[in-house]
Formats: structure tokens, sequence, C-alpha cells
DNA sequence: TGTACATCAGTGAACGCGCGTTCACTGATGTAC
DNA sequence: TGTACATCAGTGAACGCGCGTTCACTGATGTAC
């Protein structure tokens, strides 16, 4: 077994592992005992499980940011940005980059809904110095897509609607099984997004009453 | 100190530090030397750190449900209901209900925004079987208010709503300071819910596209 | 080509620590007769 | 009114356990001469 093998198997069980239980009821010795590697491996590789942590984050924000960041350089040079596209272009690459290697996009949605619940200080502050700039810089577009919507209450917005995606995707199947029990409705992950898409829109460009 | 002084003053400590950190971060040391009560007495009292979560929630749910409960009585006996009228009642009842006794409302959100996230299976549980007729209750009536609606789309909606009400009251004070460091704007929380309430509606009365 | 040494991934066992819980016990208050 | 007993809130100390981390060590591979 190659290094390689070692850090993506521990990396593999941490990712799935976290993402059900969350990262203080996940102890080292369930994750490597789960990718069948030495519970000294972790520290060995990563450092501390803190570091861990932060590099089941990388793995996954680190691609998910650089096609964000070459989405938004394509639509920059289109002459007028609608919010409707901008949109479509997160939830797209956000699906694509992901799904690509086989991966579950619910599961990222759920780890991103734990590092912003989960008092993980740490994990806030390398998420921010590292991929605050794709958010702002999409942030920014939106944002000029919406000259109408005052500035704070665009920003506002702008975490309803973070906080509609993180929270219904991250407990996707949950709401999914109680769906289909009630309604006998089957729901895909595309067809939820593309609920979703239409009903940030709408959030984002309802008239602005200024509440401040 | 008498008993319910006691039971009391760890359901108060508990309540603050189980919304800081989360539960497994909290630890019955740490509540009972906040609360300045013996270790003991948790399991004297309560019998388990389970059973003190249920307590903390059961604390704020039932009065807030009573009182919500009441305005949806109150609203029925009404001819014609409106969406806002109704989001209105359930933010005019958190906040009312809750900062009452002089405790803080975005409190409760950060605990029910754990509740959803953290993974207690038994808290989940109990908090369906406990509160989930007047979750319905609520979730009818307004389902009610918008005939035009779809129902599996209403309800996906109705947690794209919780979402963005539970992820953005609960993380208030770190959005807050955001806001006010980049656009020096002081929110309040009744600003933001005057700005929550219509986003919200703009999401639920939007236009069904019909994406099943 | 052969030998000595360095590097490095990985390992097994142990470390100290903080955790939730338990238990024998205390002391105050209430109750029965 | 006095005594014996029961109840109950609260306590101090200890229990066993699982945790993240450490450390001395192994064995394979690469490098220098």
């Amino acid at each position: 077994m190659s290094q390689l093998d070692t850090v993506n198997r521990i990396l593999d069980a941490a990712e799935v592992l976290f993402a059900e239980r969350g990262f203080t009821e996940t102890s080292l010795r369930t994750i490597t005992s789960t990718a069948g590697v030495n519970l000294a491996a972790v520290n060995y590789h990563f450092g501390s499980k803190k570091e861990l942590i932060q590099a089941v984050f990388e793995r996954f924000l680190t691609p998910f940011t650089e096609s964000l960041d070459r989405e938004l350089n394509r639509r920059e040079s289109q002459a007028q940005l609608q919010v409707e596209d901008l949109l479509q272009s997160l939830y797209r690459v956000a699906l694509a980059g992901l799904a690509r290697e086989g991966r579950d996009p619910k599961r990222f949605m759920r780890l991103l809904g734990l590092a912003y619940t989960q008092s993980q200080g740490h994990l806030r502050r390398f998420i921010v110095s590292r991929y605050g700039a794709s958010y702002r810089r999409f942030a920014g577009q939106l944002s000029g897509a919406l000259p109408q919507v005052d500035p704070v209450t665009f920003y506002w917005r702008l975490y309803f609607m973070l906080g509609a995606t993180i929270f219904s995707l991250s407990s996707f199947d949950a709401i999914e099984a109680i769906l289909r029990e009630d309604f006998g409705a089957v729901s895909s992950l595309d067809e939820t997004l593309a609920r979703l898409a239409p009903a940030a829109v709408a959030m984002l460009t309802a008239p602005d009453v200024g509440a401040a």
C-alpha cells in the first residue's frame, strides 16, 4: 500500500463518517478501523485530528472553488449577468464537480453545514482564509446583478439563501423520506435543485421594503 | 437552595452552554460548575445527560408551541388566511414568548439548529413525538393559504424557509458582525425578521414551475 | 557490484486525561403514633 | 409533646472507559561512494 493509498483511505473514511456523525462524535479509532489502517497513521500523515478535518474540507473545496472561479471568469466576459444564470452556475458546478468522482454531493452539503454549526473555530478560520476570496467574488457578481436591492438587505438574503440550501440539501435524505411517505413522491437531487433555484431567485429579487 | 433552584440553575447553565458549543462539546462538569451545583446533581435530578438535553428543549418548546397553538386557534376562526399573517404570527409568537422571561430568542434558534444538525437521534425523536402535532398544524394552515402551490413543492419550500430561518438566526451574531464591519450597518433581530418574513413569503408564493 | 547509511511509511503499545455515571453517605424536613 | 422512622435533596469520591497523542521500533527503499 503506497503512501497515497493510506492518506486517501483515511480521507475517504473520515469524509463519510464526519458527514454522518459530526467531528467530535467520530473517533480516530473508528476512522482508522474503517479505513483499514493503523491508528497512529492519522497523526503520522496529518499531525492531528484538527488537521485531518481541514484536509477533508480542502480535498473537496479546492476543486470546487477552482471550478467556480472558471465559471465566474466565463460569466464575467458576458455582457449582462442574470441572477438565475449565476445560481444555476453555482449549483451546476457544485453538482458536476463533486459528483464527477462518484462522490455524493449531499455529503459535501452536510459537511458544509457542520462547518457552520459545529463549534470548530479552527475550521471556520481555515475555510474563510482559504476560500473566502471565491465566495466574495460570487457574492459580488450576484449583488451586481441585483442593483435594485439595498446591499445590507442583499447580504441578509444571501445568508437566507445559504441557509435554505445547506439545510435542505444536508437533510435531503430525511426530507425526501418524509415526502415519499406522505405523498408517495420520490424526489431526486436534481429536481430539488430545480425547485430551490427559482425559490432562491424569488427571495433575492423580492421587492426591497427597506427594513433598515 | 430549594430543589427548584438547583434544577433551574442546571437548566439555565445547560441552555447557554449547549447553544454556545453543542452537546458533546459541553461536559457535565462545565455545566455543574457554571451552575454552582454538585456534579452528581444532574444525574440525580435528570437521570442522564440525554435527559438533561431533552429537558432543556422541553422548557422552551412547551410554552412556545402552546402560544403557537393559541395563535393558530385565533387565526382559524378568521375567514381568509394570508401567508404573510401566518408567518408574522409564527415570528411574533417566537419572539414574544421567548423574550418574555428575559431569555435570548437567538439562543433558541441556535438550539433548534443544533437539534437538526448534531446527530442526537434521541432528541429528534423526542421533539417530533412531543411537538410534531403543532408543527403539522401550522404547516397545514400555511399550505391551505397557498392552494396554487403543488403540495410537494410546498413542503420543499417549507424546508427551504426553515433552513433560511434557523441558519440565519442561529448565526445572527456572526452575520451581524460581518455586516457591521463591511457596511457600518447595525441590524437588530426585529429588523432581520422584518427582512426575513417578506423573503420567505416571496419564496413560498413564487410561481410553481412544477419540477416533478 | 557491494556495502554503509539515510530516509520514510507504517506499527504496537502505552500514555495521561476528561468523560458520564455510580454509590455510600449526610443532614434536613416531614410523618406516625 | 416527644420519639422513631421515612423521605428526599444533595454530596464527595471513585469507577471504568474511550479518547487523542506519543514513542520506540521495524522493515523496505533509495543514495553515496
